[in-house]
RNA sequence: CGGGGUGUAGCGCAGUUGGCAGCGCACCGCGUUUGGGACGCGGGGGUCGGCGGUUCAAGUCCGCCCACCCCGACCA
């Protein structure tokens, strides 16, 4: 519960961001540095995401399994690129039951090793193939610098592996699976993305190709809300995953892995949270109406309570929470549900009761404009109509805030001076000293080559050679 | 690992020249309140980050250590 007014958005976002997670009870810190501890409210919203995505998966053919959180170091180590990338920030067990171990156990950062090694034990035939399994799990990774949802030592997540008997049918997964994440994020978080793929300095270590939907945070910066990869025969090759062809012939799978985490609350956080608080999209919300009674004495409580009960009954098929506590006025709960970013509230007091009528509050739109009265009759059809309405309008603002603050730019002078203020759209002519170059200066780094390119051709906004792709440069989570 | 900062009740903080450890919020009880953050009265809650030193006496002075935060380096 919270007393005071949040810091406001434009003081000091991080500190907003801060505050209005504790405050929510979404999440709080942990003992240990960089660990959090998901409090039930956060816990609850990441179920929605989970069985969101999971519905996706299980659609397209995929099935959940469960793989060990250890991982023997030498595995890491087969893939050259991948160790390089990873070992830095390994949490490496070197000590079972009190004896030192033979071998040390890596707490998995990501599971392609481990599961590559299993895949070469599953699959012998192109007949074992497409496999297409999904992990729901928890990774450690040793950060220097955590945040809580956006960068934590433990996070949470969903690992998507998969083998395949062709180059192309990996490509094609790599970029179904991309588009599952952009379809979650549009349709189910209300939050605009941008697919696409990364420059070779971002993409995972040990991918071949790594695709990533890019959201605008509040504050301009970029997060990375979801990442799929095309691992070719890296990983294939690493762990011997082989099958035999029809023609009897041995051959490499091709691979690809796929995750989204708990990071995505955090794009939710920073997407359409105000000043007031959270808010959540309605689809995902944890509550999704909240129900405050009001009366003044027990005789009115008795009048206005069996219109209450109705009401949530009515809308059964909806997450609806009646707030019903006596030590709190309803003002102090109006305030508390907005900073949980309740989408849509119902006051129900003696008038009415009367009238036959209940007064509907958006989250979305503050004050007198977001209220109006809905008639008790068809409750539900004009509850899930404003539910929808507030879906569309937080979709829309996010997409209005992004592309109001993203600049196309044909020089390195405007280039340097858009990623103060938000994102550049600029040719990149697809050299990493370019890339590194505009890092050095700026702090921005390339987000993504979106999928969705121009016709034609130009010159790169840092070298001036000939560019044939365009390239987001932000500065990022 | 470098630079800076902070450790006193759940949270935010005050604590003078060394002299009984406090305030606000939160929490518990009772009563009055209740359509935009109510009020009164009464309560509970402390290893002052840790260890050592100086002193009749340390939250306060000295030394060492630890933790956390910010900036940097680093970063699927």
């Amino acid at each position: 519960m919270s007393n005071e007014k949040l810091t406001p958005r434009s003081e000091n976002y991080s500190e907003w961001y801060n505050q209005v997670i504790q405050r929510a009870e979404m999440a709080d810190y942990a003992p240990v540095r960089g660990c959090m501890v998901v409090r039930p409210y956060g816990w609850a919203l990441w179920e929605n995401i989970q069985h969101a995505l999971d519905g996706m998966f299980k659609e397209t053919g995929h099935v959940n399994a469960a793989f060990p959180l250890f991982i023997p170091m030498s595995f890491l180590e087969k893939e050259k690129e991948h160790v390089e990338g990873f070992s830095p920030e390994l949490a490496v067990v070197t000590i079972g039951g009190g004896e030192k171990l033979e071998e040390p156990l890596v707490v998995r950062p990501t599971s392609e090793t481990i599961i590559g090694y299993m895949y070469s034990k599953w699959i012998k035939s192109y007949r074992d193939l497409p496999l297409l399994i999904n992990q729901w799990g928890n990774v450690v990774r040793w950060e220097m610098r955590t945040r809580l949802f956006l960068r934590t030592l433990e996070f949470y997540w969903q690992e998507g592996h998969t083998a395949h008997v062709s180059e192309q049918e990996a490509i094609e997964e790599t970029l179904r699976m991309l588009e599952i994440y952009t379809r979650f994020a549009t349709d189910y978080a209300a939050v605009p993305v941008i697919p696409g793929r990364k420059s070779s300095s971002e993409k995972f270590a040990g991918a071949i190709n790594s695709y990533s939907i890019e959201a605008m945070m509040g504050d301009t910066k970029a997060l990375q809300a979801g990442t799929s990869h095309m691992l070719g025969q890296n990983f294939a090759k690493a762990f011997d995953i082989q099958y035999l062809d029809p023609n009897n012939e041995l051959q490499y799978c091709w691979t690809t892995s796929w995750g989204v985490s708990t990071r995505f609350i955090g794009a939710i956080i920073m997407t359409h949270g105000d000043d007031q608080g959270l808010i959540m999209p309605p689809k995902l919300a944890p509550i999704q109406v909240v129900i405050v009674p009001i009366y003044k004495n027990d005789e009115e409580r008795a009048r206005v309570m069996p219109v209450v009960e109705n009401i949530r009954a009515e809308l059964a098929s909806l997450r609806v929470k009646v707030d019903d506590r006596s030590e709190v006025t309803p003002g102090f709960k109006f305030n508390d549900w907005e900073m949980r970013g309740v989408p849509l509230r119902l006051e129900i007091g003696p008038k009415d009761v009367e009238k036959g009528s209940v007064m509907a509050a958006r989250r979305d739109i503050p004050g007198r404009e977001g209220k109006s009265f809905l008639p008790q009759n068809d409750i539900l059809h004009a509850v899930d109509e404003l539910l929808a309405q507030i879906h569309d309008a937080l979709f829309e603002r996010a997409k209005t805030f992004r592309d109001s603050h993203i600049q196309e730019v044909n020089s390195y002078e405007d280039l340097v001076s858009a990623v103060e203020k938000g994102w550049a759209y600029a040719w990149w002519c697809g050299n990493g000293e370019c890339e590194a170059r505009v890092k050095e200066d700026t702090k921005a780094t390339t987000r993504c080559i979106p999928m969705d390119q121009p016709e034609g051709s130009g010159e790169c906004v840092v070298c001036g050679k000939p560019a044939h792709e365009k390239v987001y440069f932000a500065r990022a989570y």
